[in-house]
DNA sequence: CATAAATTTGCATAGGTATGCAAAAAATTT
DNA sequence: AAATTTTTTGCATACCTATGCAAATTTATG
């Protein structure tokens, strides 16, 4: 059992178990043409030497690194992000695929960062909260590594896209809002400059409009902080809203304890509150969230698959893929007489935190 | 401009410009010999194909990956762990390494994890809210890999460790409530296992039985619902406790949503909460949580610094850390007359969230 | 037992870069 | 201009594994 060694290698293997390099390499790669009895050899000669193979040399040799490139932002700011990363991380795991993470801010270049995991050879690049320039777009297209955006849509062709249906979701808050009678609603947005807070806003904006209504219009940042300070300007309004629709529920919530504690407003006795995304807080005791829930698990199952997929049939043209939000009614917004049938109805009780 | 080939290799780029392999190589290693003429003969070439030094054939050729293993747990119920591991993450990719991301269940065992990591010849290994098993630390020790655990203190000595002086944090909080006039108060732990919770707990009870005092000890499993619960418990107690220091602040929300909405309780008037983290949102204003801050930014710029020095001069011996914690004052525990120097008083206007 | 078929094995090489060493070229000194 | 020093260059090889191919071995068939 002599250990000295750093870093046995394959050949070392071979010497002791007295068979080729070919052996030990065939004894750990599933399905080769190997006996059994000279595995088993090769096995306990590894093991006696604290042998594991390389996968840096495995690598370059397959041309196939099993490394996913994941880049994401806004990791400290929206708790729906970690419970993304962890989705994710999983998943791939649990694939056989490793992933390598670049966590950038939300303006940060991605022109310098994709570079960064193309010099690895990743198999696939997963982006998320993040927006890919066309031009990287064609970089990875042309050296034939798939890139999959989720949460964004999709600026060309050349990429796969996995979102939630956020027009509709916008359209849900309207058509709950409307139908528990609201006459001045506001939506907080997040950025003027991200396809999410942007289609909520039109999802919202068109349905109301049906019904002769026009949201008041304040901006969150995707922040707590400038959400908080949103609702205080809407409540300032000589025509305060009865209603406040946020681009997401970490906005939601710094809107609702704007109103609770700083604006001393009934919730949702006199401003219903509604929010998107549905991460964890929202079902908290004390926010019990009425939201869009954006069906993570589901979302990421497609994108995960989709990425392997195209990694491993280098033919597949990328998909765009909406997936369907959930109304999830808690207790921040009004509840009208009758309920719709497809509403999901979470209490604080009835769900795990 | 011919950019059909998939990935051109350094051969290409020399063929191209009437130069050898080893100068292309030279022409993008910082520091070897090359002239500056033929730097830029070569570059010029590069571009034209289109070239990107293959970072997996340079790890295989030198020994190094430059990849840093992080294994973290807690991701999504705990908001520090996001931000520890955004500075992480920001902090590695700046001092020039790349990071593979394990996310992991607080339960799970690294014995599968960690050679996952070493198959790919990570520089080091990063562990943060997750244990090392004696047995994989001598076998990260053997094959020369340096270990650091954040925010766990060390099993044995192979690795090097840097935490947040728990103790004292815990002495600290036992302090402040005896100065501000408690009589009975309560500690919500967040496990049996975990040495930060131990730790917290024990220099909580140590100090407050100088004073005479012995806490209720509640189990809050490091979570906001069980902590929420372990609040009413606590307020169902015939002598209910007029202060609660919990492990940590997710679980002082817990506590004080619990008291406020479901005890009507006031807080500070009537019960006392003390946190441990300092996260964002100890700084919302609906919590405005007194806690005691980590000090992220400097305990990581030390791990990292450890961790890339014992990576480069493989000869240094692992190193423990104890950071110290800031208590923060805000508005979640009853004030003493006369403040200590060292407190850090932090409003909600003072601080950026 | 001989022959054919199937399985297992080792050889040789590829994958792309870095680097020690000696040769060549350039710069400096005498 | 020659001699010396310094800089630059290319050659050859190492890093470690996977795999096509042909040879060797085992198993099955007649």
């Amino acid at each position: 059992m002599d250990k000295r060694k750093v870093n046995a290698t394959s050949t070392e293997v071979a010497k002791l178990a007295g068979v080729s390099q070919s052996a030990v390499s065939r004894a750990f790669t599933p399905g080769a043409s190997i006996a059994e009895s000279t595995r088993r050899k090769v096995l306990h000669a590894a093991r006696k030497l604290g042998y594991q193979p390389n996968a840096i040399a495995r690598s370059l040799s397959t041309k196939r690194s099993k490394i996913i490139g994941i880049v994401i932002a806004n990791v400290t700011t929206n708790p729906f992000y970690p419970e993304v990363l962890d989705a994710l991380s999983r998943q791939f795991q649990q694939r056989g695929q490793r992933v390598m993470l670049f966590v950038v801010t939300r303006d940060q270049n991605l022109d310098d960062i994709l570079p960064q995991l193309l010099e690895y050879r990743v198999d696939g690049i997963l982006l998320t909260a993040a927006t890919l320039s066309s031009a990287m777009a064609h970089e990875c297209a042309r050296l034939g590594v798939p890139v999959t955006l989720f949460n964004r849509s999709v600026p060309d062709a050349h990429a796969s896209s996995f979102c939630c249906d956020n027009i509709e979701g916008g359209r849900m808050a309207a058509r709950l809002l409307i139908k528990s009678g609201h006459h001045q609603v506001a939506f907080v947005a997040g950025s003027h400059d991200t396809s999410t807070s942007l289609e909520r806003e039109r999802g919202f904006r068109e349905e109301l409009k049906k019904h002769g209504l026009e949201p008041y219009i304040e901006m969150g940042k995707f922040s707590y902080r400038e959400a908080f300070d949103a609702a205080r300007r809407l409540m300032k309004l000589p025509k305060s809203p009865d209603a406040v629709f946020c681009a997401n529920d970490i906005m939601a919530i710094g809107v609702l304890d704007a109103l609770r504690h700083a604006e001393q407003k009934n919730v949702p006795e006199e401003v219903s509150v509604i929010g998107f995304d549905d991460i964890p807080m929202a079902a908290w005791p004390s926010y019990n969230l009425t939201t869009i829930r954006q069906p993570i698990e589901k979302m990421i199952d497609s994108a995960v698959n989709d990425l392997l997929d195209r990694i491993n049939q280098d033919t597949m043209t990328p998909k765009q893929e909406l997936v369907p939000g959930d109304l999830v009614i808690r207790s921040s917004a009004k509840l009208p007489s009758g309920l719709s049938s497809g509403w999901v109805i979470s209490t604080f009780e009835t769900r795990n935190v």
